[in-house]
RNA sequence: CCAGGGGUGACGGAGUGGCCAAUCGUACUAGACUGUAAAUCUAGCGGGUUUUCCCUACGGAGGUUCGAAUCCUCCCCCCUGGA
């Protein structure tokens, strides 16, 4: 068995590991449209489940020909099941809301009560068409002790169970082939317990998926991802799952967790940062001076500060993104002083690229 | 020249005898953000290495008062009408 070297789409596409999908939740990479992504050569995005589900719904997506082409956007595509946004929703603001081995009920302010399930999960990810399903979950607080992870992680196991057996049929019934159907992802829960990161992983592993994912919230309580974890998953799984940081990260733990065998990774740190006024620069003078092993290989660069409001330089000179390439500092702080939104697209256009470049940095090293 | 209004910290703008180093907004500075309830949120923002304390401050100079950004007098400046 090998490690897989390629992201497979439905429609063929083979994209080289390791990749970075960004969050385009509600099918659109924030302040962004599908030609700006394309321009950052980021390889494929992830949605929600959930809040497509919310709106425009499952219903109208598949009738339009699902997101790929709603959104015209022809690279990969990974669907989150909705089951983290509905936790925690469902768990942080308590009240009437609760999870049960049907599903999670919850009632968010000014909206209808929603009840989410495995199934309803499964049946809409189907319905948007995506190269890359993923379980409904129940993940596991930040802190959870061992009970409570416990309670977590058979819940998990049990809709894993379910959600496979639905995703089946429905392949079945779709007579989609080995080829031509999406990937089904495994979430791995259980906190900060490594013996029962393992079981949830050994448990996963014996259902059968194509992949598994690290579950639960990204970092621990004081903010530091938990390698231990990550390790304790690749060593209980098959060396052909692909393993996906659900959520993650920051640059440098996306280095480490591809160092550890890891494959994909998702994260709303590049778009929201830059919308934020957080861009991601390296630490080197050209794109091919980059060592994404050094130690401190990046830094923040904050665009509107006085220091640069008539700084000509490019906010670097290791990227070639639209930002970097054509407008000088001095213009990306006034667009963000005057609160106009080309700030927010081309700093999210830079970011963005940070990590294409990262990608393609880990790829070839 | 006459009548009326006004001068508050980087800016806008509250306050009209003590609870005022002075509400609030902006700007600025720092920090946060990890399967997006987030183009958001938090903190600081006159000075001081004794900090529930001292100093300097509300156009300027005097004065009233136990106490003044707030009241009185004069001066300077600005705005709006009228000559």
């Amino acid at each position: 068995m090998q490690q897989p070297k390629y992201f497979k789409t439905i429609t063929g596409k083979q994209i080289p590991l390791p990749v970075f999908f960004p969050d385009a939740t509600r099918a659109v990479l924030k302040a962004l449209d599908s030609s700006d992504i394309e321009g950052t050569k980021t390889p494929g995005i992830l949605v929600n489940t959930y809040h497509l589900y919310s709106q425009p719904g499952a219903q109208t997506i598949k009738e339009l020909g699902g997101v790929r082409t709603f959104m015209s956007w022809n690279g990969g595509i990974i669907s989150d099941s909705g089951g983290f946004q509905v936790m925690s929703i469902a768990k942080t603001s308590g009240g009437k809301n609760a999870v049960t081995d049907k599903g999670v009920t919850f009632k968010e302010p000014g909206k209808e009560k929603v009840v989410f399930t495995p199934e309803l999960s499964i049946k809409v990810q189907s319905a948007l068409s995506t190269d890359m399903m993923v379980v409904f979950d129940d993940f596991t607080e930040p802190g959870a002790d061992l009970e409570r992870a416990r309670d977590t992680v058979e819940r998990t196991i049990r809709w894993a169970r379910l959600c496979k057996d639905l995703f089946e049929q429905w392949c079945e019934q779709k007579k989609l082939t080995e080829a031509s159907r999406p990937y089904l992802l495994g979430v791995v829960q259980g906190g900060d317990h490594l013996d029962l990161r393992a079981e949830c992983t050994q448990r996963l592993v014996d259902i059968g998926f194509d992949g598994l994912g690290y579950g639960g919230w990204p970092v621990m309580e004081d903010g530091k991802f938990n390698y231990d974890v990550a390790r304790v998953i690749r060593e209980n799984t098959p060396q052909d799952y692909l393993l996906y940081g659900l959520g993650i990260g920051k640059p440098d733990e996306i280095v480490k967790l591809v160092d550890t065998g890891w494959h994909v990774f998702d994260c709303v740190l590049p778009t929201r940062d830059a919308r934020h006024r957080r861009l991601y620069v390296y630490n080197a003078d050209s794109i091919d001076a980059i060592d994404v092993r050094a130690d401190k290989f990046y830094s923040y660069y904050v665009p509107d500060k006085q220091d640069y409001y008539r700084d000509e330089r490019p906010v670097s000179t290791a990227c070639d993104c639209l930002l970097c390439t054509r407008y000088p500092r001095s213009y990306l702080a006034h667009l963000f002083r005057i609160g106009d939104m080309t700030a927010g697209r081309l700093a999210t256009i830079h970011n963005l690229r940070f990590y294409s470049i990262l990608m393609e940095k880990l790829r070839f090293t």
